[in-house]
DNA sequence: CTGCCGAAAGAAAGCGATTTCGCCGCACAG
DNA sequence: CTGTGCGGCGAAATCGCTTTCTTTCGGCAG
């Protein structure tokens, strides 16, 4: 009101029109230098990028997007960002996908169908040009919303048929066959598995890998050794009381994921039992906590940084490349044995 | 190449003016309809509705930003996305957001310039509305950026004068002077303060709060009881070497979060020490955590929760009501003890 | 000297929404 | 019966880019 004029002396954000003007070139051609098209001269492209340095000008994305088609956004849906595992995901997928020049949308589905559902909408209402779904569950349903905007997709340990869809598949097999290894060489051979809420596939293949890694270590665990639990600290305290009430308790328990190993680490030290001299404990996917726990614990080892890069790169490659039939559709990630102070020598026969 | 005609065939996401043409209205008719503008009657509401339903439209993002000039992305900048304080500071904050139908961008800077200038300059290129800076550090040159593009920002612990920025106060008194009378009470005189790093606000804050608590319990602290850390549970072990290499010992230690503390509970795990009978530990923050650590951790809460919707309001009220010069530019987030099991009587005198 | 070709640059047509402006028709007063 | 006002709606401009289509111009062959 006061001041008529203000309007126009503010100091709005340069245009690709306002470089065009002050490099004495049409749009065509600043458009054209930033996006470095062979199709302009040097002479000219210089005093573009001269007159960008000047303004300190940036290209506004929406309108890039709008008219492009691609963002240069990618999704990614994590199952509980408060579980320290997805934070580390979360990063390393970051880094990648910044240092590919993109920015990354998160969500935190919290495996409720509803939030994953909304998600999933946000996502395609900003257009991401890809999504992560590190959600390990039943998601398959919500998903076909992605299936049907054609939309490039990544899912850890699920195939989808479809032909935007890429799969991640995590080998257990190693990390945990290494892990019973590692128990029965010091002793033990009543092993529970504490495992992970039976909706996700990743506690279903944890828990495979692990009848499997007992048969082949000539064990049969018993059918009450195995109970599930829901992947947080609290589910390894109400796990570890249930196996405490058998009348033949185990000596070793392994964990479908650290967190709940962390809840049996605080719920034997309640107990009064000693880790690792009455109870040895291992973990899985050696958070960056692990290392800090009482005692420090023995865990399998998921590497988040290749998790995260296999992710981008399979968007990237749907993304970047969708003409090309030899796009790599399959990726696999390795677990490994780390080796702390929550295992040792079972207790002897009392 | 093989089917020509496939182009045409493929269901494209519907536009506005597929959802115009079906409802036969003009596609000015089915904007006002869906920002439920007044002027549109109820009748031809009820067919855009309806034809938007069958259609299964949802308005493009980019497009509308393009040219009504907000975004409804904020942006969130953390300190360091692998400490779980800022996981679950972003957790509310995007819940937040999102109730509010607004999306956010989340970034680490690490504690980086460098990471930082950039993160700021991409959020910039993606036109967020606001941008809620919780490094707790020495950023305000870089800041400058935001400021220059009156970009709304909401600092933690930082006043920075610019009409476009609003400031969080943390109000760590209560809590300290909780945590410190907790102390005197169980009979402890020797207390000392691991510190954050001094790059940090939020460290100098609570340094200072701790050095006033202890003078209003009429206690002097030595000087090499107050130790510079890392707010990670590795400075918290370096912490707890460098006062038990000490002549006179403390015997309670006060740290600046609960990274450090859990590094402290680590370390004298290590020399053999008993928390809380040989020495009582408190932290910072109230990380889930802390409710896991051995022994549980007494440690003073401050709320991710209150932290983010303090943060999320500022930024609204600064991009949705510009003109309004009665918008609230301060915050206050409160603090307060919650005892657990690593604080106790001190050891008697030997 | 004329004509043709190709490279380099500009003009202009969208991308999908919002929003201003103006038109139409109805109700009401004169 | 005609003039006026206003509520409801549509036409069209616009946001800041990319990209196609044209135009221009220099060089070289005929």
């Amino acid at each position: 009101m006061a001041q008529k004029g203000s309007r126009k002396t503010v100091a709005k954000t340069p245009d690709i029109r306002t470089v065009a003007a002050l490099a004495k070139v049409s749009i065509a051609t600043v458009s054209r230098t930033i996006n470095r098209s062979p199709a302009v001269s040097e002479r000219l492209s210089k005093r573009v990028w001269q007159a960008i340095e000047q303004l300190n000008y940036f290209p506004n994305t929406h309108a890039r997007t709008l008219v492009s088609g691609r963002s240069r956004l990618m999704g990614i849906i994590v199952e509980n960002i408060t579980n320290p595992f997805f934070p580390e995901l979360i990063q390393s997928f970051e880094e990648t996908a910044v240092a590919h020049g993109y920015e990354i949308l998160v969500s935190s589905s919290n495996s409720d169908a509803a939030i994953l559902t909304n998600c999933v909408r946000r996502m395609l209402e900003r257009k991401v040009d890809g999504v992560a779904v590190m959600t390990f569950g039943e998601e398959e349903p919500v998903l076909n919303e992605l299936v049907n905007h054609d939309v490039p997709m990544v899912l850890a340990e699920f195939h989808l048929e479809d032909p935007k869809a890429s799969t991640i598949l995590l080998d257990y097999t190693t990390g945990i066959h290494a892990a019973i290894n590692h128990l029965v060489e010091l002793g033990h051979r009543k092993i529970a598995f504490l495992a992970g809420p039976h909706k996700l596939h990743s506690a279903i293949t944890r828990e495979n890998d692990f009848r499997k890694a007992m048969q082949a270590a000539g064990l049969k665990p018993k059918k009450e050794w195995i109970v599930e639990c829901d992947h947080t600290p609290k589910g390894g305290v109400a796990g570890f009381e249930k196996l405490k009430a058998l009348p033949v308790r185990p000596t070793a328990i392994l964990c479908s994921n650290d967190m709940t190993a962390i809840g049996v680490l605080r719920a034997a030290y309640m107990g009064g039992l000693h880790v690792p001299q009455d109870l040895s404990v291992i973990g899985l996917d050696d958070i960056d906590f692990a290392e800090f726990t009482l005692p420090a614990l023995t865990t399998i080892r998921l590497s988040r940084t290749d998790l995260a890069e296999a992710a981008f790169e399979a968007l990237r490659q749907q993304a970047e490349e969708p003409g090309n039939a030899n796009i790599q559709r399959e990726f696999l990630v390795s677990t490994s044995l780390v080796v702390r102070g929550s295992t040792g020598a079972p207790p002897s026969e009392a």
